[in-house]
DNA sequence: CATGCCCCCATGTGATCACAAATCGTCGCG
DNA sequence: CGCGACGATTTGTGATCACATGGGGGCATG
């Protein structure tokens, strides 16, 4: 459709798919989807205003991530996740996540708690107006702040993963529950890094990350 | 170059680019190819008869998981990992096989401590062998069927992502190195899972997948 | 009115091509 | 003899197309 203009020519530096995925991957790790919606690669093209080649690039790495499903077929949809998996992936945050956190502690500094503090305050503006995908996003931001002093990218990088598959499934859980005491396991977990507290602070990161998601075990 | 044969026709029932795919990944996890080797779309694509297509799908895929390295223009090489890259490696691998030694424990019966333990003899073999792709791939077999009994299916795909990562870093580490040991550490593994002695267990898997890794770290 | 079947169209797959950029080797200059 | 610049070629990127397939809507039937 534009072959006048091929690559890289409008690039900020970044590839075509580079950009289709980190918006996608975005979106869906923020719950801006709902499990189970069906994507197109036609539909992903016209979108973005590009050909089916960049979106297949960029949807087939999201489900390499298991950020979105395939049928056998080859037709993607956003995960629709069952409640073990969504259990298991519970647990793996409650594996990685209290790691991370033990880690970032040597490290963490007043600046650091400052900073998580502004964020949690942000956190509370959104729930106040019932956002779920900025209340999603910045309860991502405050634990992605505090993991990334950790210097631990891979494992860093793994959580993300399990983040980004669990993305529509929170959506779907936070529109149906309350979450008001969320905050208090993010002042929990602020309290045990002031104190320099590792026991503390993995079991606040342990139980924060586990509450939310126990709740639609329940159901 | 055969348009006449467009897409899935002597398919057996999976797609050209899974095909790849699997390859590669098989190759890369068991040691086949060493650390910085350079691949190309077009070479991969002449190497199994397709073209650029299934050939680029399946190393963004690849690269989606880590176990291929993209260059800021595109070119794709295995994985060179620095040292803290690999002790962080380890660090996951102690963290989540101990996980899935512990949930496999209950439901490890004295078949699969069998099946295990002939595993285990196939080690033995490859390593007189001196056979390093045979041992990586004898050895993570071995922990693949412990593990599968965990029902853990996303925490088994997190450490085999790791050891895909590890795949051509192994190999140049089990090259340099005697690893006479390593049958010691499985038979206590094998011991803590007849005893049904989980804290055994766990201490046994852990000292398993850290042993290996530090010797590169003394380097 | 419910149900089952069938056909059509929407969709993914793989091949191919044009283009830009990066890489590597070579040649010329200091 | 070493170093830097230039150029050819290799390589990734994105667009487009032909084709097979499977899903869903519509029609006929009970």
């Amino acid at each position: 459709m534009t072959p006048a203009v091929p690559p890289a020519a409008s690039d900020g530096q970044v590839a075509t798919h580079e950009r289709v995925y980190r918006t996608l991957r975005g979106r869906l790790m923020a719950g801006e989807m709902e499990p189970g919606v069906a994507l197109t690669l036609r539909g992903i093209g016209k979108e973005f205003d590009v050909s089916m080649t960049p979106a297949r690039e960029a949807v087939r790495r999201l489900a390499a991530e298991g950020a979105l499903t395939l049928s056998s077929s080859g037709r993607v949809t956003t995960p629709d996740l069952t409640p073990e998996r969504i259990e298991e992936l519970a647990a793996l945050r409650a594996l990685l996540e209290p790691e991370l956190a033990a880690r970032a502690l040597p490290r963490a500094h007043m600046a650091l708690i400052e900073r998580l503090r502004t964020i949690n305050s942000r956190v509370a503006e959104v729930v106040a107006k019932h956002d779920v995908t900025g209340y999603i996003r910045s309860n991502l931001e405050f634990h992605r702040t505090l993991y990334l002093r950790a210097q631990a990218p891979a494992m860093l990088a793994m959580a993300e993963t399990v983040w980004l598959q669990l993305g529509p499934t929170m959506r779907a859980l936070y529109m149906a529950r309350d979450r008001s005491d969320l905050q208090k396991h993010h002042r929990a977990i602020l309290a045990a890094l002031a104190a320099g507290d590792e026991p503390g602070l993995r079991l606040a990161v342990r139980t924060d990350v586990t509450q939310g998601l126990r709740m639609l075990v329940g159901l």
